[in-house]
DNA sequence: TCGAAACAGTACCATTTTGGTCCGGTTTCC
DNA sequence: GGAAACCGGACCAAAATGGTACTGTTTCGA
């Protein structure tokens, strides 16, 4: 139903767990907690964020994450890039080449051109929008990306 | 990777093909051949497009599909929404209730908003367009879209 | 110096989804 | 009546997904 994978909606749970107390280091127990989800399943979240920089690990006891940059520079796009790789909507918005109908594909190009655009819309919505709860025109910026990538 | 399933994909060639032929009923076999896809997989595509509503089907010899609408009438929203059910990026965009986190989740409103934006990008998004091959600021309306639905 | 807390890495498995195929039935035209 | 075509299921193999477990490594503190 073009949805982001269950793993990549608490991705951004976690995210704005983590975003809440911008000050402490939380282990991963206190994020699974808060998030109420498995700890063995935020374990993962966290390590996959944690290779992607979007946030930054301490190991040892009273170790734990934090977020690698302030909530405001990080976008939705940065979330869903983390967990599910580059954003396009088919094959051919990503790697071109290996779709040999690609010559006489007349909808590659639309593909393209859409999936620019939602990612335009996923990097128009920070995490501290997020956390604002009521986003303010998070399609503005949107729409200017999506503008400048048609 | 956020992407649309292969047989949507496939799903826009097809409607491209039919829509190349305006005045013609086309049999499933010449679809096929055109989009250079299997049989077998175009007439499971093109039963999913007929109970859309997007093409017509004839029965009987010479029978075949057709556009229900003109081609500057069906969106990629249209033909995804065909194929995957309802744009929406979360499982609680779609259907609330039964995420017994609901209350306490702060990001529903937020991916409500994004999956609003993004069906308005792929609304704005025509098969005539998609046919011209070099769409014309697919994401202007989209924009417009996004923005009222945010 | 040792042990506990906490992250790191990897491997694994069950379930679901996806993609693809096939077959019997029905309609329409010749 | 027979052939061409669509209709509606059922069905199956393969891949992705979500979740779990286990073993290491680092760091702090007693």
């Amino acid at each position: 139903m073009l949805r982001v994978s269950r793993l990549t909606d608490y991705a951004t749970v976690v995210m704005t767990v983590i975003a809440t107390h911008p000050a402490d280091v939380l282990s991963t127990a206190q994020i699974a907690d808060e998030a109420r989800l498995e700890l063995p399943t935020v374990s993962k979240l966290l390590k996959l964020l944690g290779h992607a920089g979007l946030v930054d690990s301490f190991r040892g006891v009273n170790g734990g994450y934090r977020l690698a940059r302030p909530a405001e520079a990080i976008s939705l796009a940065d979330i869903v890039e983390a967990l599910e790789g580059p954003i396009g909507l088919t094959e051919c918005s990503i790697a071109q080449g290996h779709c040999d109908r690609q010559s006489q594909c007349g909808v590659s190009g639309s593909w393209r051109s859409v999936s620019g655009a939602i990612d335009g819309v996923l990097r128009g919505m920070t995490l501290a929008q997020m956390l604002a709860g009521r986003p303010t025109a998070p399609a503005k910026g949107a729409a200017d990306a999506a503008q400048a990538n048609a």
